[in-house]
DNA sequence: CTTTGAAAAATTATCGATTATATGGGGGCG
DNA sequence: CGCCCCCATATAATCGATAATTTTTCAAAG
């Protein structure tokens, strides 16, 4: 439990959570800039803080950053999409794979606690049927880090994790234009079968499926093509 | 008018990249701490310039980054060396393959030019046989950027720069116990026809075999066990 | 009514100083 | 004689101010 880490690191690593999760939870639009003074007021902390948060996100691609017209959220385009989608699929069937032929009994245990957990948590919050919850979100995210864990490489999981959160933006901005509805908790019970059983290749086609039919669906959204202002709180 | 573009970016832009290149050419070895003040002088600007260079290259893990402790170069380690192998071989073969399939003509072309640049280069600086020139690394790196760059995809061909960069390091620093002479040339030469004529798998099989055996020869290497303090300006 | 121009405002990039934290050495205590 | 605590020094983290740049405003001319 370590008790509570009331200083875990620096003020600056806190900053660059509490923006990388705002970003992530899709409380700060795509395309939205980030200027700095309002953030500094807002967190209480000083330009070089928020500055160096920043920098650090915009080097994991989650903002960008030009020379001398700031820092903005990523927007969302259709080719980013199709581009991160490829790519993901390699890195997560890739890391399936590896675990499948290497890992042990205890990441098939986690992978199952992991797909249990997700299963018992709503994913929408009441009132807004077509949006995804906070806590399904971390725990979809965390059942595909069970996956990928048994990979042995901390390296590869590294590298999967950046276009993961990319496709988070996705998942959470787009509305899914759901002409029919998905089973993807089924989904994620046949991967995760699949890999417990140790059989790679069917693992491995059910996960790329997996992450290409959400894609499919958000090509298909409302809020793929048109203007990028979609902000909760309108401009002003 | 613009003549030259003398301050292309921002002096944080600078010396970011003065820091990576001497970290990429070996000027600096592994392990070393980066301490700021020091670096504030030497590139003649601020704090912050130095500390969001830094930064960023942390977030590219050419830098580590400790909360209080301050940043310093990335040491070497065998199972660091593996797990970057392993995990080169997956992207920069699913670059080419992707190249392969999809490429055209162009593609084709600047590989052969790539191909022709780096077996004009020497490889060795005179007088020290057994250290790599910044020419060649720079002809290298180009070559396998020009394999990749048919892939069609932006962001595979960043994420495979990271750990082709990282590798780079073990390049430059571990000594090649080169028992038996390399064709390295003739290496890259085959991977270029098989590419060329379209042959995917034997193009993936000789790319990989091509990363394997560098790493091969560089755990096997004097540097990789002992000490880390294996400066070219002797230790005082 | 549109377009062009420059000044004003806003915002970013940079700087030097201040504060907080870690490292190392010396004296007191067991 | 060795170990631990405390203070001096070095270094990192944070801050508020200044300089450089971009965007906006506003007005006058066409």
């Amino acid at each position: 439990m370590t008790t509570t880490a009331p200083k875990r690191g620096s003020r600056s690593q806190d900053v660059y959570e509490r923006i990388r999760a705002d970003i992530l939870a899709a409380r700060i639009p795509p395309g939205t800039k980030l200027k700095v003074n309002p953030l500094c007021e807002r967190f209480g902390v000083s330009l070089s803080v928020v500055r160096e948060a920043l920098t650090r996100l915009s080097e994991q691609r989650l903002v960008r950053s030009e020379p001398q017209l700031g820092f903005s959220v990523v927007p969302l385009d259709r080719a980013g999409l199709l581009d991160l989608t490829n790519v993901r699929v390699e890195l997560e069937t890739t890391a399936l794979r590896w675990a499948v032929e290497r890992a042990d009994l205890s990441w098939e245990t986690s992978v199952v606690a992991a797909l249990y957990r997700l299963g018992r948590t709503p994913p929408h919050v009441k009132g807004d049927e077509d949006r995804l919850s906070d806590d399904w979100c971390a725990e979809h995210a965390a059942f595909h880090i069970a996956l990928a864990a048994g990979c042995g490489s901390p390296l590869l999981m590294e590298l999967r994790q950046g276009p993961y959160d990319a496709a988070e933006i996705y998942r959470r901005w787009a509305r899914p234009a759901a002409t029919q509805p998905r089973d993807v908790q089924g989904e994620h019970t046949a991967i995760a079968e699949a890999a417990t059983t140790r059989n790679a290749e069917l693992a491995v086609e059910l996960l790329e499926r997996h992450i290409r039919r959400t894609t499919e669906i958000l090509l298909t959204s409302e809020l793929m093509g048109p203007d990028r202002s979609a902000a909760p709180s309108g401009d002003g």
